[in-house]
DNA sequence: TTGTAAGCGTTATCAC
DNA sequence: GTGATAACGCTTACAA
């Protein structure tokens, strides 16, 4: 009298190989204290029925399931997939999905929206992007549902067991010495939105390596966009057109790089014979468009990958790796003096 | 006696409301047979409690889950998260869920990995981003394991419960009859990957207009790449250094536009003065790199929700929308000659 | 080493 | 209209 409707279960499987279902459980579970033999026969008939355990059960069963979820509101959509792709680096052959929430983090209802998905599909736990990772009342907001988390930032925002971090003041400092190395003296800059910690840490790496050469921060060396192509452009314009020259910009992001070479291109400038750029990403824009980008890489894959880890051995979070270091990608937008 | 730990169950309700947890869950389901007195004295005991239904006990009772899947492997980032915000257009407030599923579809273990992911996940149904959508093999699979799919692609590849549909055929066969009414008479095509049914869709388009307005189409007109920036900068170089004059190029989509814009610009050609440049997508690159790329744009956020639709009701899915049109997008890299 | 019974939180069946 | 009772497929006591 089995009822034949769809997937075997695992009473069929126990019945078939004439074992209780507990001790098939012991088999999907790996339990160490089981009969070598009895293990085998089981094994044999879960691989005869192609059975695989229902998901929802034992989540039910267990009190908790085995989905990640990723919240992210992000301008960059490379970004976003290198980081799906990490996090399947992690879970890869495990039980473990991973489900996605893009969100408005300009919309009044964030949080309700965020709470409701939290609330309605259990996660076993979430990874925040930036920038909604660098809010501290959202990340309050989990611990109060009881939902453990991940964020991703660019500083550190949270102890290690909720944190994958990149050193963005230490590589915007590199990247600026870099020009400074090849002659510059007037490397403008151009900030990311206000609010954002990527943007103020970037800031500082710019400002680190400015002061210490002892070159110009002041307020006409700078102009704010927010990441996007178009505020990078107006950025690039808004430098460019003033009184103060520029041999070289530092924008916060390739998008906005991309923004302030149109820019420049416009105002009739070469690049990088009049003005060198740098962004920062290393986005797929930045291999792509004339000249080819010099750029800062952030190993997003492997810090998804972490972040993940850390979520599924909740356990060993701290141990995980944290801190990830950028590598300088040095291409064709830049020349010496 | 309750056990408190966690969240409230229909039990903690039916037994504050004075009901039977069947009552609830008649509640909870909108029940049309119900005391409207009693609805609303247990629906203000569940808004007391915040109550929301444990989704993995209700798959496990309904025999079904509320995740849609997604599968994809596409070079083209912007195109997956737009299809990832599309889907949540049509899920959110919903008690659905989007899992996604990054893969490699050159993997020997393709199809395995999605067999394994089907049966572990048990989704409700999963949507198939090109090019993958376009092998009727994974269809059947689907098909096989019993889980509902629709695919997206560039022609009809299945009937309408299965699929959302773009007509890239039409539209680059207006792309291609804009740049003949601009004066253009040698006009390049660079090809998609063999076996990819966009590619040979867009080519038909440019074959459709060439013939018609009595241009040549042979095998000096055309080569071809895989939708990758390197090929399209190869397929670039092919056409230009070949004996063949061209005065405009349609590539098949836009990361091979700039891609050829490359191979254009190490030649010392100007676009648009010297070569008019059209591409397929209008993902982020086309408004970015310079000159800003004349392009095909498709809704696909309007496809992915309409293609979540199809799955969350099966039983309309045949009269939701499947053919999406594009819409030409005129900028800066196509002059008339 | 293995089995029995109870329970996870929900819905379906079928009475009342 | 409403409520016992038995599923759904699995795991954790607790025995044996």
């Amino acid at each position: 009298m089995a009822k034949r409707t769809g997937q075997p279960t695992i009473n069929d499987v126990a019945r078939l190989s004439g074992v209780s279902k507990k001790t098939v459980s012991r088999v999907i579970n790996r339990s160490p204290l089981l009969n070598e033999a009895t293990r085998e026969k089981v094994e044999a008939v879960i691989a005869e029925l192609a059975y695989v355990p229902n998901p929802q059960a034992r989540a039910l069963a267990l009190r908790r399931n085995f989905l990640l979820g990723m919240i992210y509101d992000n301008p960059n959509a490379q970004m976003v997939l290198n980081f799906q792709e990490g996090v399947l680096d992690a879970i890869g052959g495990s039980e473990f999905a991973l489900v996605v929430r893009p969100v408005d983090r300009h919309s009044p209802d964030l949080f309700d929206d965020i709470r409701a998905f939290i609330e309605q599909q259990r996660l076993y736990g979430v990874m925040i992007l930036p920038p909604l990772s660098e809010n501290d009342a959202l990340a309050a907001l989990f611990t109060e549902l009881g939902c453990n988390y991940v964020r991703m930032g660019s500083a550190t925002l949270d102890d290690d067991a909720h944190l994958v971090q990149s050193n963005d003041r230490q590589a915007v400092r590199d990247a600026v010495e870099h020009l400074i190395a090849q002659g510059h003296r007037q490397i403008g800059l151009v900030q990311g939105p206000e609010g954002f910690r990527s943007a103020s840490e970037r800031e500082a790496g710019w400002r680190d390596a400015m002061t210490a050469a002892g070159l110009p921060t002041g307020p006409e060396m700078l102009a704010r966009g927010n990441y996007t192509f178009e505020t990078g452009r107006d950025a690039g314009e808004q430098l460019l057109g003033g009184a103060q020259k520029f041999t070289a910009i530092f924008a916060s992001n390739d998008v906005m790089a991309a923004g302030v070479l149109h820019a420049a291109r416009s105002r009739g400038l070469t690049v990088p014979q009049d003005l060198s750029i740098v962004g920062f990403d290393d986005t797929a824009i930045a291999a792509t468009i004339w000249p080819p980008l010099t750029t800062v890489r952030w190993p997003i894959r492997d810090m998804a990958r972490s972040a993940a880890m850390k979520l599924i051995h909740p356990e060993a979070a701290a141990d995980e790796k944290s801190l990830f270091l950028t590598e300088f990608v040095p291409r064709a937008s830049v020349a010496s003096v």
